[in-house]
RNA sequence: GGGCGUGUGGCCUAGCGGAGAGGGCAGAAGGUUCCUAACCUUCUGAUCGCGGGUUCGAAUCCCGUCACGCCCGCCA
């Protein structure tokens, strides 16, 4: 990576953040949101204290080196300072680190109660209040939920050719853009969810084209699937080993008919848009119908061919001509990059004519910069080099290119290769689903013996729950790893509901359900007795307070970042820490106190609120029994 | 060949400048008269691809190297 675009990188990433400062003076809106992030709240609390002690003290206060401690440490906060001022001060860290332990004054703090030093490192001990206003803030059931931005983001995620059904190679696409856009929403952005549709290229006029020429008679096989797309893609295949196999004369009558549908697109003629629409609409129904069983919905399907005929494409093209990269050669127009760092020429007119895809991208990202404050786009790591040519380009054509970024994932393929629509290679996310939900169903009915709780579950509860940890899982195990990482499909591992999948996570939200349920306390309703935070006294019950405390964090990083893969790993922490606390802490037990049985009932009422909200942001559904 | 990305126990994975590198699977041993055991506890197992460097401190940053993936079309 060249030093140029690294630069530009970090900008963009800095300018995002900057903007999640309140600017607003709306102070009922401020602090409900102070309110509802206390780990912020606490971290700037700290943040703050140690700044001033450190100027009473003389010493240099510019990293203060805040950062979250092992889970062993006692402390919800911890700094490493003393390290780096052990130079400056003269004495051994831990020297320094017990001097400003003593100098900062914890009695004015609200949420640290105390600071003790553990060898050279300082620790903040949380408050009562601390505990307090989380549980407080958590047992509303938008526990998660931050404040407006006022700022508009739309999410272009999937936008797969509409060729075919839809194969796990891209099914990371609307499972990673889901995830992104529900963060975002959560993170107090209005999300707008897009599908660019490529409506316009050469794919699609092949696929036309073979669609008016066969026959069923002249295919191989039946569709693999009573769907509109998985009967249709059996043209585009034919079509596509016709022109491999066929002789010289036909492949060139065919290429002509095929090059007059480009023609009568870029002409902007009606009826050649009508034809090609009967397919793409057609085949891009059935997707939308495979889609939806994740749930992956959308509010707009962008079509490509609506930049051709607003004359976007063509003003796009004119400005480019106009650049200092712009070049003619071989008869095409291009734009030279290399003086931003990238060595590839981007072609936008080709030498009969016509644009290209890059071109037509161009006009769609100048739309989506005029209509929303910001752009996020997922796709393949094989579209990373466009991305970058958009990205440059759209800076050259005068735009902020600051308010576009870009979340690159790699694909899934299968141990034998790549997965394609044209060769029919690769295992279809339908499938995919459906294996998913029948080894579900079989593990809920293996287990349906042996359950302690009698809350007969019906043909309607197993449906259910079979498809909430089918599909669950298959979104979890996708969702849950870093996308940069390649994932080598198989089945086994794509369906496993051991540990730390989506069961386990799940089963904490049912859990949480079971316990309310049997209070008597309807789950859906925010918690109406009052109860006291201080009652819950015990390791696991503070520990469980402090990871609900960190959940708006959470939130946040990940929307800043784009990683709602940080979402899923919290899951599994929030699991853990419940967990401890239902090992350890009955909640209805007869010798329970009644005081204290309603401030656990308030806690399980706010563990179900986080949990809910963050499967939620997974697009995983959060099942009130298992 | 050039560019970008990824390499963490047998397998999957978190961490991406600070406290014996967290989890899970697989393997071994335990736990249910008690709010669902799709749970929990304990044990076994890692020179964080390799070699240098920067730093008080490196899995994390820099350089080199190897392996794998992706890209380098007047395709999308």
């Amino acid at each position: 990576m060249t030093v140029s675009r690294w630069c530009r990188i970090t900008k963009a990433v800095d300018t995002f953040r900057r903007r999640r400062a309140p600017v607003e003076p709306d102070i009922p809106l401020l602090a409900a949101r102070i309110r509802s992030r206390m780990f912020l709240s606490l971290r700037a609390e700290v943040e703050s204290a140690l700044r001033e002690t450190l100027a009473d003290l003389d010493l240099p206060s510019d990293d203060l080196g805040i950062e979250e401690p092992p889970e062993d440490v006692e402390s919800v906060l911890a700094s490493s300072v003393a390290f780096r001022l052990a130079g400056e001060a003269g004495a051994p860290p831990p020297e320094i680190a017990a001097t400003v332990a003593d100098a900062i004054d914890a009695d004015h703090l609200e949420f640290v109660s105390r600071v003790e030093t553990q060898g050279p490192y300082l620790n903040f001990l949380p408050s009562e209040a601390y505990f307090g206003e989380t549980l407080e803030a958590a047992v509303d059931p938008d526990y998660g939920r931050l404040a407006d931005r006022e700022e508009s983001v739309v999410v272009e995620h999937t936008s797969a050719n509409p060729t075919g059904p839809v194969h796990v190679g891209r099914a990371r696409n609307p499972i990673v853009g889901d995830a992104v856009a529900n963060v975002l929403a959560y993170a107090g952005y209005d999300v707008a969810r897009h599908y660019y549709v490529n409506d316009a290229g050469r794919q699609m006029a092949v696929f036309t084209w073979a669609y008016e020429t066969f026959d069923e008679e002249d295919l191989e096989s039946e569709p693999a699937r009573d769907r509109v797309e998985y009967d249709l893609v059996r043209y585009y295949r034919k079509g596509n080993a016709f022109l491999e196999n066929a002789d010289d004369d036909a492949v060139e009558a065919a290429e002509a008919e095929i090059e007059s549908i480009m023609q009568g697109l870029e002409a902007g003629d009606e009826a050649t848009y009508e034809r090609v629409s009967e397919v793409v609409d057609r085949v891009l129904g059935g997707m939308r119908e495979c889609l939806a069983r994740l749930p992956a919905e959308f509010d707009e399907f962008v079509k490509e061919t609506r930049f051709m005929f607003d004359g976007q494409t063509d003003d796009v093209v004119a400005r480019l001509k106009e650049l200092d990269g712009a070049i003619y050669e071989e008869e095409a127009w291009q734009l030279d990059l290399s003086a931003q760092g990238i060595e590839k020429n981007m072609v936008f007119l080709r030498s009969d004519g016509t644009s290209l895809y890059p071109t037509r991208d161009l006009a769609h990202h100048e739309w989506k910069l005029e209509n929303f404050d910001r752009a996020v786009t997922v796709l393949g790591e094989d579209h990373k080099l466009q991305a970058e040519q958009i990205r440059t380009s759209l800076d050259l054509l005068g735009n902020d290119a600051d308010r576009l970024r870009q979340v690159i994932y790699s694909y899934v393929n299968l141990p034998e290769g790549k997965m394609s629509t044209r060769r029919g290679t690769g295992v279809q996310l339908d499938d995919l689903l459906d294996e998913a939900i029948s080894r579900a169903r079989e593990e809920v009915e293996d287990r349906l013996d042996d359950r302690i709780r009698d809350d007969d579950l019906g043909e309607e509860d197993i449906e259910r729950i079979a498809h909430q940890v089918g599909i669950g899982a298959v979104r979890y195990d996708i969702v849950a790893k870093q996308p940069a990482k390649a994932i080598t499909f198989e089945w086994d591992q794509a369906l496993d509901f051991e540990a730390q999948s989506a069961p386990y996570v799940q089963y904490v939200h049912a859990r949480c359900c079971g316990i309310l349920e049997e209070a008597g306390i309807a789950v859906e309703s925010e918690v109406e007795t009052a109860f006291d935070p201080s009652l819950l006294e015990t390791e696991a019950e503070r520990d469980l307070l402090e990871t609900i405390a960190r959940f708006p964090a959470v939130v946040e990083e990940a929307a800043d970042d784009l990683e709602p893969h940080r979402v899923a790993t919290y899951t599994r922490e929030f699991a853990e820490a419940f967990n401890a606390f239902y090992r350890e802490c009955p909640v209805l037990a007869s010798d329970v106190d009644e005081d204290l049985r309603d401030a656990r009932l308030a806690l399980v009422a706010a563990s179900r609120h986080t949990m809910a909200n963050a499967l939620s942001i997974l697009g995983v559904a959060a099942p009130r029994s298992m």
